[in-house]
DNA sequence: GTGAAAGCGCTAACAA
DNA sequence: TTGTTAGCGCTTTCAC
């Protein structure tokens, strides 16, 4: 890389001046700025980043933390704070926590070094089980602000992006409700995260409106075989409707019913939590909840970017922004 | 954030004694050494990276620039880079160039202002359409090694990691020609990717070794409706057997035919690309040509490591890596 | 209109 | 054993 003192020398002039030069300073002569720009255009000069940042004292990087970058949504939502932050003339460094709560610290805390401006996080379901937040804290008191997004710690005091997660699976419930549904059943293999319960809690108020009906819960793991299990469900209840509330569980159960001999919507109705992406994968398509994963990512880089360049109010005034759901009509429903 | 400097002036001492003393050099006396770092410890001190990075010439850091994020095999890749560089002690800063050519030359220039020591990069469509490469001859001759990966331009000088997806097809229509189909076709949604025109030629050979039989093939773009297109192809065609160049359109082909009132395997057999994660979405399970995504995302970051530590050969002597796909059986194929 | 110098935080050669 | 100094590349104040 070429430099300002290279540039210089050559030019015989001093660095200071291809410096006010190059940041078009009125105080330069125009002979002079005209030089001293041909010259870094042929060598193709760009700043030094790191450089800047030392000075400037600060990066222009956000530090996003991931839980699980196969998980189609968080994906989704980090393609959203990419774009967003791009637009913004922030790059992000990503880490990926793979649920861990100490893979999360160790990034957490590596990147504390001076390496970013703030965090944009979604916080590990190890996280979340074990209630811990104090390393969140600290990263906060260090100067460094903090959006976190669907998997929030609610106890930590920062903007949030969130889904109207309860309200999602209520609305949906009561729409097979109303296709005359009695027994409407809710899977899940997120259990253990804040939105997964809320997203239970949506379905069984929903649910228990109707003193005739009463719910019908199956719980999974991530390392569960989902097709069999769900295939075991089926076989023990009479189910007309399900509500799945994590990205494949949906999908599975259309797929499941189908080889069962059922027909989709007209023995069974679907919803679940997906996209446009693996709603593709089954016929009759999933009818879905859509999270509008973009928007979420868009809102957190915004949120981050406004903390970091100190246009958002003070320290303890926190926004929570909820970005509502849409139920997205497919053949899975009536 | 905790300076040196301010080590320093509380303990009495100079900054580069507080330096020393951190870094365990035999200069500082043990006494000294001790009581700062305790200091230290109390404060949470932490180097500043910037700073080290402009003193060091070196900011252990990758920049990753992909295509896409929201494909399975790309983030899957991702994941791969990022666990491996983390070993490795490197942070990785993603760009996602959205296939387009203007958005990878803008990530490379902006990036290679001193913000990352190399590249992991796989090309995006555009740029492999257009077939420039002018991007990445600068950036390496600027000094900034670049490994591709999966999508590479075959005549720029650099280490690669490429899957053998000649063989791959070749090999998969050979197994399906052993279970007597006869009339197997190919369907593809990545006709203009070098990989996806490896993968069509792979399967052609298969099929004329045997004069008897020939070529059937699907070509569709991304934002067809695959479902749709699928389906009339079935209907246009005999078809007992298919191979699927994609990540997606092997469970689409599979759930069509049932909802065609077709059996799998037993009428028609289904092979595509994809991995464990989307093979759950059909029924019966896709049999699936494995990429092992996160070895070549692995193999990438070891590559661009070596690059950047010296530790490989000259410059024009580059390694091309081929990892071997796995045909992966499962139910729908007999 | 141009240049010298300080300083961002750190390391390391050299001096004491 | 500890401290001084220079320098990484840049911006910016102040002096000329």
């Amino acid at each position: 890389m070429i430099t300002l003192k290279q540039l210089a020398k050559e030019l015989n002039v001093s660095i200071s001046t291809v410096s006010k030069a190059l940041n078009n300073s009125e105080e330069i002569g125009e002979e002079t700025t005209k030089r001293v720009k041909e010259l870094a255009e042929l060598y193709n000069y760009k700043p030094n980043k790191v450089a800047l940042s030392l000075k400037q004292n600060k990066t222009k990087t956000i530090g996003v933390i991931i839980p699980d970058i196969l998980n189609y949504f968080l994906a989704k939502v980090l393609f959203g704070i990419e774009r967003e932050a791009t637009m913004r003339g922030y790059n992000i460094i990503t880490c990926i926590s793979n649920e861990s709560l100490e893979k999360e610290k160790n990034s957490l805390q590596l990147l504390a070094n001076g390496s970013v401006d703030g965090f944009i996080i979604a916080v590990a379901q190890e996280t979340q089980i074990k209630n811990e937040i104090e390393h969140f804290k600290k990263a906060i008191n260090q100067g460094l602000p903090i959006v976190m997004f669907d998997r929030v710690a609610h106890d930590v005091l920062c903007d949030k992006v969130i889904v109207d997660d309860f309200e999602a699976t209520y609305k949906a419930t009561k729409s097979l409700l109303k296709e005359k549904r009695k027994h409407i059943a809710f899977i899940s293999d997120i259990d253990d995260l804040s939105v997964g319960k809320l997203r239970e809690r949506g379905y069984n108020k929903a649910i228990l409106e109707h003193q005739e009906y009463k719910p019908i819960v199956l719980k999974m793991t991530k390392t569960d075989d989902h097709q069999d299990l769900i295939k075991t469900f089926f076989k023990n209840n009479t189910i007309d409707g399900i509500i799945a509330a994590d990205n494949v569980s949906g999908i599975i159960a259309i797929n499941t019913a189908i080889s069962l001999g059922f027909k989709v919507p007209k023995d069974i109705s679907v919803i679940g939590f997906s996209s446009m992406y693996t709603s593709n994968h089954s016929i009759p398509r999933l009818t879905t909840i859509r999270q509008h994963a973009k928007e979420i990512g868009a809102h957190a880089a915004q949120l981050i970017v406004k903390r970091i360049e100190g246009v958002s109010p003070e320290q303890d005034d926190v926004k929570t922004k909820i970005i509502k759901t849409t139920l997205v009509k497919s053949g899975s429903t009536l």
